[in-house]
Order: C-alpha cells, then structure tokens, then sequence
DNA sequence: TAAAGCAATAATAGAGAAATTAATTGCTGC
DNA sequence: GCAGCAATTAATTTCTCTATTATTGCTTTA
C-alpha cells in the first residue's frame, strides 16, 4: 500500500464517483480503476460498493478513510517539517484573490517572488466569491476585507495594503458635465455604479482623509445612473469614455489619474470600508515559505507601487 | 515523498551503509543511491553525510527517521486492520524454529496450512538460538521452552506440545552391553550427548511418568561417554550406529522406535523440563492470519502425529 | 608515503509498471 | 425498452525505476 493509494480512496470518497475522483487527481478515469481494482486484491477486501452508476464505500473503506486522513497529514506534516529546513524553501503555495487586484498587482507581485524562490511553484485561483479556504486547501487568500476584522475562529487577517475608492472621471465628461463641488452634487451627476456580489449597490460610503477612523462619520451618498455593471473592468471603459463619474480604487486608475486620462474629484473624500488584506487559515504550522511570501507581499505593497 | 522513501531512510540508518541497506531492501547499491539523491533533491534538505567510506545522518535525516517509524507503523497497521477484515487471509507470516523440529514436523505442518490458505506467505526461519522476536521482526517462533514460563515480559508462551526425551538404544548396542535396569546403571554406559548451544551438558534430568509435576523430584543423573556433539542428527546416526544410549525427543525417535530400529529404555522414565511451545512477542494486534496458524498448530499436535 | 581495497556515484541500457486511448459492458432514468 | 452515462476491459505507448558496468574518492595498511 503505497501514499497515492490512500490519496486514491481519499479522492474517490469525496468525490462519491471514480471518474470524478480522477479529476480531482489529475489522472483518467481508468488509471483510478485499475488502481482501486489492484488495491482490493492486494488487500483481499472490497473497498467500495459500485455500480456503473453510483459508488459507496464499504465499511472496510470507511475504516481506511479514516486512518488515511491520519497518515497522510502525517506524510505532509513531516514533509513541512523538512522543506522549512532547507536554505531554499520549494513546494507549492496556493492562493486565492480577487479578479481585480489580483490579475494587476499581485500577479506582478508573485512573479517576482518566484523569481527569487524558483523552487516554489505558485497557484493563483481568481475568483468571484472568497473561496472556503480550509476546505479548498488553499494556504492564503488575498482579499479586500474590512480593516477592524484582524482575526475571526477561521484565519487571521493581515493588512497589505490600505484601499482608497476614490472619485475619477474622465476629462470630456468634467467638460461637459463640470466638477462636483461637493458630496451634495454627486447626485445630480451620472455615476458608474459596479454590482459586488452580494452588496446592495447604489450607495458610496465616502469620509474626508485625515478624519480618524472613530470619528469617520461615514457619509452614505445616494447614487444613480444609467450604467451599472459586475464587471469593474468594464466599468473603467464606460468612465474613460465620458460616460459618467466612477467609484474605484486607487491603485487601478493611479496609472491612469498620472497619465491624465482620469481626472480625480473631490480629492478629500475616499471609499476606506475595504483594505487589501492576508488572509490565512489557521494552521497547526505555516510553511516557511508562506510566510516568506507574506512578508514579501507586506514589504512589496507598503511602497504603494501604484503610486510611482 | 512515498512509502518506500520512509523505508529507505530508514535502512540506511539502520544499517549505517548505502550498501547495506541495498541489501537489506533487496535492492542494488546503485538504486539506493539514486533515490535518497532524488528524495533529498525533491525535499531541498541533505538527509546523511556520506563519504564512500562512512554515513551519517544529518539532523534533518534523524528528524525524518523518528518520523518515519511511527508513520510506517501507522501503514502497517491499517494494513492489518483491513485484512484481518478479509475473508480470506493474506500477507506474510515470519517464523522461527529449531533446526530438529522446525525441519521435521513444523515443516509439514506449515506446508498444508499454507496450502489450505493460498494467500499467505510463510518464511520460516531455523535458527540455533532463539533470536529476538521483536528486533528481528518475527511474528512468532516455534520453540523448546520450559513449561511454566508461560508468560515473561517479551512474550507470551503457548503450549503446542509436550516434549518427552526418553532414553533409545540400537538393538546392536543392548545385544552387546545389555539394557540398564536402572537410573544409576546408565553411568556404566555409553552415553551419547548433544551439547546445547548454551546448557552445560553431562547431566540427564529423568523423572518417572505419571508423577505430579510438584513431587517430580528430577533425578539429575550425570553420564558419561566418548562421543558428543551439538547436532542432534549425527548423535542419532551414531546411535543408530550402534555407539550408545541416547537421550532424544520423542518426536524424532518415535518412527524408529516403531519400525525397530531403536529401542527404548527405562520407558517409565523421561526428560520433561521444556515443552515445544508458540511463542509470541505481545503486539499491538496480532494479525488474523498469526492467530490461525496459532490454533492450526495447536490442533494438529495436539494429535502428536510422531506417535501414529 | 604509496598502493590496495572498498564504498559511493555516474552513465547507459533494459525491464517492468502505470497511464492514456479506444472500445465494451452494464446500470438508471425517462 | 431505449438512451445516455459511468465503470470496466484491452492494447499500445510512455515513463519511471532498476541493474550493469565503469569511475571517482576516501581509508587503511604495508
């Protein structure tokens, strides 16, 4: 009985068919059969029930699900243990962050940091929603994520960077339209409105810079306009083509406010419900190279790349 | 990381040489080479020191070796545990036994359990000395033992049968000096005596059948004679010979006590102070199939085939 | 100090195992 | 009963791993 065996009966348990356990491995459907079939007899026992059409462990599969958990931490566990001996740190980091600043800025980022570790290998899963990262096996998540919330009973959160929202327009939109003077006037302009997931939108949270945080009597301004999308992305298109005053986070339009392509407005106020933050799941020990890639993000984002 | 690179770290520090451990793995010096290289590429540590003369572990290889044992136990056991769950049982069964009766009786014994049970392996070991059990990694010896000792600290003592020495004589030899008609008679004979690897010989401890074990007052009686030697095969064949009187287990002469190539003396009396017994080093959990040979072994001499 | 001997390593070639592709069987739901 | 999907089987290919042979390098001994 060999290490991928138990990861074998693990996957096919969680997964419920072969086939799909043979994608969860990365291997084709019938490399999981014949393996399971030469494990049985190796063993002489059935270790699942199945049909063509449905699979269910038997109660000696039951039983080796259970210990296989066990050992394979163990196996993983002694593995840690090694790599985070070794002068250069090697394996694989897994992590999950948010279409926007993760394509831009972390993409870069991590790039970088292979560069310098190229024994480690990195996974970067861009997604909509913030993934369950102890079940999905991911090591951290690079998240927007409200600044009071340092630490929940799943993971700690660590502050990368702080993140303003601020109010940009494009220069044919302010000629045509004219700058808001104040937060009152946004109302009467056209704003770009982008939809989080699950957000309510057409409220813009805005606090004047320097007010402190307790003080911060957030000003909620109701919104409106033609224009409302998911995608922030396309969002930037309609606002760089005039359409309408945008809500969005400084370090994607920095580059364009430099260039002049946006033009910022009402430059005391900023959006600060959200910071870009680390997010890491309790773990009984963090490998070395997590946390090497934590500081290296820290130091990285505190220069504020996107403000050169 | 796999299984087999548990077992080779292991080995290697076990047996203190790349060469050795080859061997011990039954592999080739080469091949043990190339996979703790692999292993140590993979993981980023060195795991042993090594000139061509000497190995040693690193730090990093002693933290993987302790690791190493309780995984490796973890693997064994869960393997027990589902077979012990088959309905067929399987796997290896190591044993040891003494060269005279491991050869004769035991043998043919293993030979049809295994036949009646076709998916276990037996290896079966004889040696002159008892080995350690636990070190060596028996599960179980078949050996000549003294009939209290049931239990000690190692392992416990089963009784498979009881092992009378009694006193044979070629027809040739009692023609030419007659038979004693007593205990104190045999000091006038020849007297053929194996010595055992560690007992001091020259002395018979005969007792009459059918006394109690408490009053068996054991009549140490000292004899003499010209011919010794360790291997109980060569006495009998000197016995047979002619030579003298012999004190041998009765399993051995028995057959040619029936076809009258021997003749037993003083048939009341014999030597009674070890009996043939399983012995087992206590386990976690003994395997199904250790406990079937167990109760296989107990039936069948229980019937003493060596008196049919 | 030099030479001999043994152990680890390197390189090549071969055998065995495992995986993929393609084709078959068998179960389920409509 | 038929359609469709999932598990299995067979056969080919690929790959990893092992053995053979040769080389290097450290110890020991003369």
């Amino acid at each position: 009985m060999e290490r991928a065996d138990l990861q074998l009966v693990q996957s096919i348990r969680d997964a419920g068919s072969l086939t799909a356990a043979a994608a969860l491995l990365g291997k084709t459907s019938p490399a999981v059969t014949k393996r399971l079939a030469a494990l049985e007899a190796k063993l002489g026992v059935k270790l699942f029930y199945r049909t063509t059409r449905r699979v269910a462990a038997t109660a000696e599969g039951e039983l080796l699900c259970e210990r296989a958990t066990a050992l394979l931490a163990g196996f993983t566990q002694a593995e840690e243990a090694l790599r985070d001996q070794a002068r250069e740190p090697s394996g694989q980091i897994r992590l999950a962050a948010t279409f926007g600043f993760g394509r831009v800025w972390l993409g870069a980022a991590l790039c970088d940091f292979q560069m310098r570790h190229p024994q480690v290998r990195i996974d970067l899963q861009l997604t909509e929603k913030l993934p369950d990262l102890v079940a999905q096996g991911f090591d951290a998540a690079v998240w927007l994520w409200a600044p009071q919330a340092n630490r929940t009973s799943e993971w700690s959160a660590t502050l990368l960077a702080t993140n303003e929202r601020v109010l940009v327009a494009a220069p044919s939109y302010i000629k045509a339209r004219g700058k808001p003077r104040s937060l009152e006037e946004l109302s009467a302009h056209d704003c770009l409105q982008v939809r989080e997931s699950d957000t309510p939108s057409g409220t813009w949270h805005l606090s004047k810079e320097g007010e402190k945080e307790r003080a911060q009597a957030s000003n909620a301004i109701k919104v409106k306009g033609a224009l409302v999308s998911n995608s922030g992305e396309l969002v930037r298109d309609w606002c760089l083509a005039g359409r309408g005053i945008m809500l969005r986070s400084l370090w994607d339009v920095a580059p364009l406010i430099t260039s002049g392509a946006l033009v910022r407005l009402l430059p005391n106020y900023a959006m600060r419900n959200a910071n870009i933050q680390w997010l890491a799941p309790f773990r009984a020990q963090t490998p070395k190279r997590v946390q090497l890639l934590r500081t290296h993000l820290m130091v990285r984002f505190k220069a504020r790349p996107w403000e050169k």
